[in-house]
Order: structure tokens, then sequence, then C-alpha cells
DNA sequence: CGATCGTTTGATCCGCATCAAGATAGGTGG
DNA sequence: CCACCTATCTTGATGCGGATCAAACGATCG
């Protein structure tokens, strides 16, 4: 760490010259570059000095920039609905941080709290310009960022959801997802895969698919031989989001709410397919 | 699907003008795209009709083909050492195939098998015309691309071995991990950060952390109050690799393996950071 | 010195995997 | 049409890993 004899108990701004620029020169994210480009991401960049525990952002704030970590470390945590912390993620030097909602389609906010578990110097870049940088030479790239970004996001998501949920609500989030992504009608579908292709997607034994299958008339799926039905999504809604983390609970909540009226397609709940 | 009367029962290429193209104009990765753009993809891609059970590509293949399917549904899976298979994914219609291996810097091969679940229409680029299209233009989008794509595949890595690994496998991952990226001496090492946010990043609890630590000695690693040794990567190795799933098990050997003789950084096995 | 934080230990419980056997369905040939 | 066979699915009994709840222990600090 370049600065570490001062002593900087807030996030302080540095000024381009007070760093060493080598240590950023080794990162992944600036191989290769052309001069020009070098010359337009060190000038619009901020980079910022932060100390041990200090607030990068705030979960359900606006993401509006993009971080890349030079020194130090950060994590990307939040808080259960039962109160206690879970850390997702430790990103290190060389980690970028909102690399994968820059490119998805919809702005939205943070899922998680972002805090530096040491001192911390981080360069960061306004979102929007970023995009525009990208966009400006090809599309298909433009659609490849957005392809994989949202592929880690649903990788993100899967995680969680394995984690913290039941086999019940799993299987339940998984007949949600297929009747939007096969376009069945959940007043009445088969299943589109046969249950051992199911249960092995899901990560659990067929013996448990076939005991959860019953087990989902609690949340208002009805299970007949091979014939689905919802037949209550307020149940579906408020026994799925029970145990999940905020962020998706909120998500699960207002997806769910918002087509129950008109009763149709149930969104994405979940990254399950 | 467009051609269901026709019985195909193998694969089968489809040439311009069989198909409807409209199906493919409605997939995300082909938004906005100049005419330029589009008539180059049309041109270079590969368009098959694949039956039900068809096999794409083996695990263990050199990766050269990015795929993008039109209509169908193509499960990506592998044996596991006890010989059952799992299902990673199922991929139905606008999904990518193989982005996250395109964009990442060695080549390398396939860690799973694709096979259709249903009849299917798949589209293909070669990688190579793919990389050089991108990159033709502003190599800090390609930078990009590999960073989510490093980001996508630690994130399927991440959910395989949460799936399959013990705690004290995951344990071990994170300190092997550890050392790499933090650069600290496997011999003689204090833990980087304190062990609540340790169990909280290996979504486990404190009290699970806390037992699992002195069971590291059946690994070879030794822990006194907080400093930690790996006395025995023979052993390390063993244990880790045990009930891995396929790719990852030989990934993990062949790296320990490699660092055994020189005994400097141990490589990253893990996900998990 | 008590107070708080970080960590360990013990007792208990629950969900899912495992192993083993039975049941149902779909298809084939006689 | 029935007997047979295999693939698919279900049910039961048991065990294990890790979560949970509760309490004790150790260290650091004002």
């Amino acid at each position: 760490l370049y600065l570490k004899d001062t002593f900087m108990p807030v996030r302080q701004k540095i000024l381009p010259g007070t760093i060493n620029l080598e240590s950023i020169k080794n990162i992944p994210l600036f191989f290769g570059l052309s001069e020009a480009e070098k010359e337009s991401l060190y000038k619009e960049a901020n980079i910022y000095f932060y100390p041990k525990k200090e607030i990068l952002y705030r979960q359900g704030d606006p993401i509006t920039r993009f971080y890349l970590i030079c020194n130090g470390a950060v994590k990307l945590c939040h808080e259960t609905g039962e109160g206690h912390e879970v850390t997702n993620y430790i990103r290190t030097a060389g980690d970028t941080m909102n690399a994968t909602a820059a490119f998805s389609p919809a702005g939205g906010v943070h899922g998680s709290n972002a805090i530096t578990v040491k001192d911390s110097i981080i360069l960061d870049y306004s979102i929007e310009w970023l995009k525009k940088i990208v966009q400006q030479y090809s599309s298909i790239t433009g659609n490849l960022l957005s392809d994989l970004s949202a592929r880690a996001q649903n990788l993100e998501l899967e995680i969680k959801n394995q984690n913290y949920m039941s086999s019940q609500q799993l299987l339940a989030c998984f007949l949600t997802r297929a009747c939007v992504v096969e376009g069945l009608n959940p007043k009445a579908f088969k299943l589109p895969y046969n249950k051992a292709l199911i249960a092995s997607r899901l990560r659990m034994t067929q013996e448990t698919l076939s005991r959860t299958l019953p087990r989902l008339k609690e949340f208002g799926i009805t299970v007949e031989t091979k014939n689905f039905k919802f037949n209550d999504l307020q149940s579906l809604e408020r026994n799925l989001c029970r145990h999940c983390p905020g962020a998706e609970r909120c998500r699960a909540r207002q997806v769910i709410q918002k087509t129950l009226p008109k009763d149709e397609a149930i969104t994405t709940l979940c990254s399950v397919s």
C-alpha cells in the first residue's frame, strides 16, 4: 500500500500523482489498451482511499458507479429477514464491482452493501459513461456483455436460493419459472421434462423430489400425476418469500403481486432453469 | 417449431431459407444490431436441427464453438465420481452456450456434456471468429467480457462446490485460495479476516466453522489459535478432490500436483473469496 | 474490574441423502 | 388381448451433516 504511512481516518480523494500508477497497470481490466483508451480511462476515473469499515454503498441505493479495487478488500453483504448478516463475496485487488449491474438492461438498485474490510484504494467510473464507451463501437459486443451479466446475476441468485430455500421453495421456483420460459398456462400444465432431469437440475435426489411434490399443496400448487395447477398465488408468494434474503424477497414479492391481478404469466422469481 | 412435421432423426444442417428467420430476430443477442453486423452474423452462422437426446459436445472436448439456442432445450450435465449424472443447467430458447468460455483467456476444454432434451434448432459460431469481431473495436470491451466471463465461471464452480463439498473441504479451499490472493506463505500464515466474516462468506455458521477448524488436521492443515500451516499437500489433494464432480476434480488434482514439487504458491482450486 | 466482543463447546433437532424395495406406466412381442 | 419387460416413479427405514439454541470461555478495553 503506497499510502500506508499517512493516517487517513476517512474516505479521501487521491489526486493524480499522489499514487504510484504501477499498481493500476497490473490490473487485468487495463491489459492491452491503446494509449487513447488508457488516457480516457485514467482521466475519467475517481480514485479514493477508504479506511477499513467504510461503506461504499448500501443495499437499496441506486446503482451509478462501476468500481475497481486497486488495493485492499471489500465485502458484499446484506441482512437476512431474521436479522443476521450474510456475506456474499469478498472482493480483493483487481476485482471489479457492479460489472454485472452495469450491463444489465434495467438500471435498478444495489442488492447488497459494500463495505471495506481493510484499508483500500478503489477506483470508480460512472456507469453511464462506461456503457457509452462500450456501445459506441459495436452493438453485438454490448449484447454479449448483457448476456454474460444476466448469466452472472442468475448464478448469484441461484447460489443464494440453493442456500436459503427449502426443497419445496426451490421446486416451486422451478415450476414458476418453467411457466414463463416455456409459455405454459399456470392454471393447468404438464411438466416439460421428466422428473429425473428436474431433480438433477435442482441438485436434489429423485426421492426428495418425489416426496416434495405432494407438499407443494401448502404453497397453493396442486399436483395430480403429471398435471400441475397454481391455484393460490397469494399463498405461493407468502411461502416463497419467507426466508429469502432481503433483496430477493422484495423482488419476488413485487413480481408475484404485480402478476396477481392479471393472472397471466408468472414472471421469473428464480434463476433455476 | 417450424419444421415439426418433417421427420428428422439425426442432426441436420438447415439451409438459409428453410427456416423462418423471425424466431431468430426475437433473440436478445441480436437486438439493435446494425445491418452490417446482422449480415455478417447471419453469414457466419451454422444452423442445425438436433433431435432429442443428441449430443452437442462432450466433457473434455476442446471448446471451439459458441452456441445460441433458437428453439428447444439443452441440458448441461456431467458424471460424478460415484457414477451418477448431475445436470448443471437447462438452457432454453434465447440462451447462449459457451459464452463464458469464449472470452476467458485460456482456451481449455468443456467441463460438461451438452445434450438436447427436446428437438432443437441451434445456431453456432466459431469462437475464434467471434473473439476477433469483438476485439477489433475496443480492447476495454474485450477485457470487460473477460472479467464477466471469469466471474460467471467462478460462480458456476462455487455452486458446485457449495453443493458437493463438506464444510471441511470448503474451508480448505478458502484457505488455499486466500494464500494465493493475499500472497501468504503456506508454511505459516495468519487468517486475513476474522472468523465471523469467513463463516459468513462460506455460508456456514460460526459454530460450524469453529468445529471444522480442528478437523482440518485430517487434510494436512494444522491450526493453532490463529496460525495456519499447510504441511501435507498430498493429503490436501486427496481430501479436497474426493467427491468433487469430474471436471473440478481433475483441475484441482492437476493444480496441486503441479505446485507440489515447487512448494510455492498454491494455486486456485476454488472460487470462494 | 466489569463489560463487550470474538470464539468455543455442548445438546438437540431437522432436512435431505442413502439404501432398499415396491408400484405404476409404457411399450413390445407372442 | 394378455404376458412380459424396462423405464419411471413412489414409499419406507435409517443415518449424517450442519443449523439452532444455550451457555461458557477468553481476550481486549475503558
